[in-house]
DNA sequence: GTGCGCAGTGGTGTATACAATCAGGCAACG
DNA sequence: CGTTGCCTGATTGTATACACCACTGCGCAC
């Protein structure tokens, strides 16, 4: 399930997922678009098998959607749903959170998330917008992973994980592209807020809070989407995946 | 040269999904046992390509895991995974419910819900435990799969589909097998008590009520589980799906 | 005895030829 | 004039041969 199984293109089936992902997300392959075998098979000069097998990794990735008649076509997205999948991310995060909190989590496993805030505690700098933001997007995505895993249930790490996989809809989507708007600077230190708040409430056994902290804690993703639809629609070309998001 | 054969699937590839479905789901293979290509498709009397494809759409369906030097093994499911499949439905179809009510739904959509629930009335009888079993175990199916797209969101419909795919979390998971315990049929007056409840806070805009009372329902279904493993723990094993539950 | 290497074996990865199927148009027929 | 049915090209489904890779167990050197 999970993509640990692709380590550098080693097999023509892993260099046809990770060349016909590619074209998906950065637009070359429309949403809608049929995919034929023998036209792919070509131009990435490998045979009909891999790219089969690259599709169907790509469904599951769910990218791509099987037609029943057979083959494949492009997913399409439009902004509801990247907004629907935000809020499924804070959901599924959210519930994360509370079983934490309800089932308890070790010492360790605790001292690591709180490990982890103080490492992006030390991303921030004096001034409001001052934020080493590297750093920030990396331990900001480690926070994530960790938070999926934190209630001990494979079940609930893998939905957690499926949902953020839409690369619009993980928890650095907009880290990248707006890194040099101060306002999206600044609104990290609220981020990084509700990051100490969820550790907090979740040491407390405090369920209902920490869902609804890591629920709200997600639509800043969809805070920073609206924002770019108000402020500067052009923006939307460069975050990643957007391309594929049609409306 | 093949005949026509089996009355199920159309093609050899989907033939063997629901072979192997069947195989998994029924125990005939256990979980974490890899599976290899030739001796299956030795057994399905078919060639190696469309047991392969058979095992991707598995994969996709959650059912086996991909590892990592190639081919697939049986995932195993322990009962602390089961509890939480059917914790995560509660909380993807309580989703659904919240967001059908805070963004509204139509008065067609509405009135069909309201319709279902009413065949559902009808599947009771006087007595506390006379039911309608195969008329309420079909309609309830449809509530469910109704309530799952009435956010009008393809993305949550999808997810909460998902989820309720693996058998022993659907929300029919236990009706078949424990259809003749006077305890379980009574219990689906409560059940039902809590459809119209969801019905009316989606249509009162109640969001917070809707998936409180969504989540709740399915704990239903982990109730039923836990009264089979305290009263009867043989049961479990004509329960669908549990056949591939080790712990 | 221990580590290293090296083939053998079992399994998946890939190419390719051929079969089955689907969609669309065109023609014969009612 | 509509409807049916077949024809045909495009596309996927299937079988199969072969390539390759990973693991294992044995033997050899040290």
């Amino acid at each position: 399930m999970d993509q640990l199984n692709e380590p550098s293109g080693n097999t023509h089936s892993t260099r046809a997922l990770i060349e016909l992902r590619k074209k998906i997300l950065n637009g070359e392959l429309a949403g809608g678009t049929r995919l034929f075998e023998v036209p792919l098979a070509e131009e990435l000069e490998i045979s009909r098998t891999p790219v089969r097998e690259a599709m169907s990794r790509l469904a599951e990735e769910g990218l791509l959607d099987r037609v029943k008649s057979g083959g494949f076509v492009v997913r399409t997205f439009g902004f509801e749903d990247v907004v629907d999948a935000i809020e499924l991310r804070g959901v599924l995060e959210g519930t994360a959170a509370r079983l934490a909190a309800e089932r308890g989590v070790s010492a360790e496993a605790l001292a690591k998330m709180r490990e982890i805030v103080r490492g992006l505690d030390a991303c921030f700098g004096e001034a409001p917008d001052d934020v080493d933001f590297d750093a920030y997007s990396e331990l900001n995505a480690t926070f994530h992973i960790e938070l999926a895993g934190l209630a001990g249930s494979e079940v609930v790490r893998r939905e957690v994980a499926r949902v953020a996989r839409l690369p619009f809809a993980s928890p650095s989507a907009f880290s990248p592209d707006l890194a040099d708007i101060a306002a999206f600077r600044r609104s990290l230190n609220l981020a990084q807020e509700q990051h100490r708040s969820i550790v907090s409430a979740i040491a407390a056994r405090e369920g209902s809070r920490a869902e609804a902290l890591a629920r709200e804690h997600a639509r800043a993703a969809r805070r920073n989407l609206e924002y770019v639809l108000r402020e500067d629609r052009s923006l939307i070309d460069q975050l990643p995946g957007f391309a594929l998001v049609v409306d």
